[in-house]
DNA sequence: ATATTTTAACTAACCAGTCAGTAAAAAATC
DNA sequence: GATTTTTTACTGACTGGTTAGTTAAAATAT
């Protein structure tokens, strides 16, 4: 059990990350300024470095967190006994039921991971790509499933995880782009559609 | 016919281009400096305020240009008279050919476009939102003629534009993260493969 | 000589991170 | 259980370093 100075203490660092959330969206890491996320979090800027070392980290636990949250969900999917294909469908379907509730981390993943290499120190840059190779991962073994169990063509599986977080992430950079209004869930079948039988009229 | 004043004019206003290609690339807007950017092109700083206004400028003069050379390659297939299918297949090997050519820009565009709008000004960053948006509509316009000739399914054609772009950019993507050793355009056919017949075993 | 191109040196603004101090809660002492 | 002491949570004001952009003078070209 918890006391109240634990949870206020635990509230408030989420309160913290969130509006850093906001403001790394909108801005990117590099722009994003200690005084905005500070003003936003309705918090002097010295709270923010009682809550975290720096900058860096902070972004760091920011997308700590969420990759956490994130590949728990898509654990649950890919150790079911469910069948690769059926897998595939959970696994879209997730991604963008997460995608629509945290927009934000999305965008922040896109836009920053190209460069993660440059503006974290070369400690916790492992850990971060670690995350994101492993989520690709998740999504290469459930194709290696399939092509094993003769559901998929034999392509490798690694190509067949990228093609689909392509399709997706495409889908929803445009669902960013206009605004968010249509509901991106229900564009998971016209993915999967797509993804499993192609394009060509049969 | 140009001077020799005028060529070297021309010749150095390329190498600073390029330079701040290479650090916009590794740096991101935001992040990049014009010091570093001035150091990598072999000129001073204010060197680079006698050929561009400012920073927003130079960047923007860079990613207008490159648009404008691979919307030209792009056109020159789009307005050919091949079936659909043709015009397809050679849009993506173009289009990796171009990426294979020059990464650094794709990098740029790919990780700054969500941002356009909060770090450049609101009167050039239309031009560049539209000159993007116009990419995607080439290739909506080739999609939508697949579908009318009963070529491709009867899907919205901005989607498939979408799905064609989000698998090309997914293995473009990994090409850079894996350093691009193996050659890309090599890609193409598997590329095609999965956009028109799916990962379905048939 | 004059116009163009380039530079070194400077400035004004900004920003990450620090610090000295404060108020209130918790722990220790009586 | 009342008092003093310590710890926790926070702030406003500051600093040192950095960066976009300027200026004035030097170099070069015509």
């Amino acid at each position: 059990m918890l006391t109240r100075r634990e949870r206020e203490r635990e509230a408030h660092r989420r309160e913290i990350l969130e509006a850093a959330g906001r403001v790394f969206a909108r801005k990117g890491f590099a722009a994003a300024t200690m005084d905005e996320i500070a003003q936003e979090a309705e918090f002097s800027k010295a709270a923010l470095y009682f809550y975290f070392k720096n900058k860096e980290e902070l972004f760091l636990s920011l997308i700590h967190e969420k990759f956490n949250s994130l590949g728990e969900k898509l654990r649950r999917v890919t150790s079911s006994e469910d069948s690769p294909d059926v897998k595939i469908g959970d696994l879209v379907r997730i991604h963008l039921e997460a995608f629509e509730e945290d927009k934000e981390f999305f965008q922040i993943i896109a836009s920053e991971h190209p460069r993660l290499d440059a503006e974290v120190g070369n400690r916790l840059r492992q850990d971060i790509r670690g995350r994101y190779v492993r989520y690709i991962d998740m999504i290469e073994d459930v194709m290696r499933e399939g092509v094993e169990e003769g559901v998929l063509r034999d392509v490798p599986p690694r190509l067949l995880a990228l093609a689909l977080t392509g399709i997706v992430h495409s889908f929803t950079a445009q669902w960013v782009l206009t605004g968010g209004e249509e509901s991106l869930t229900d564009k998971g079948h016209i993915i999967l559609e797509l993804f499993f039988h192609g394009a060509s009229r049969k």
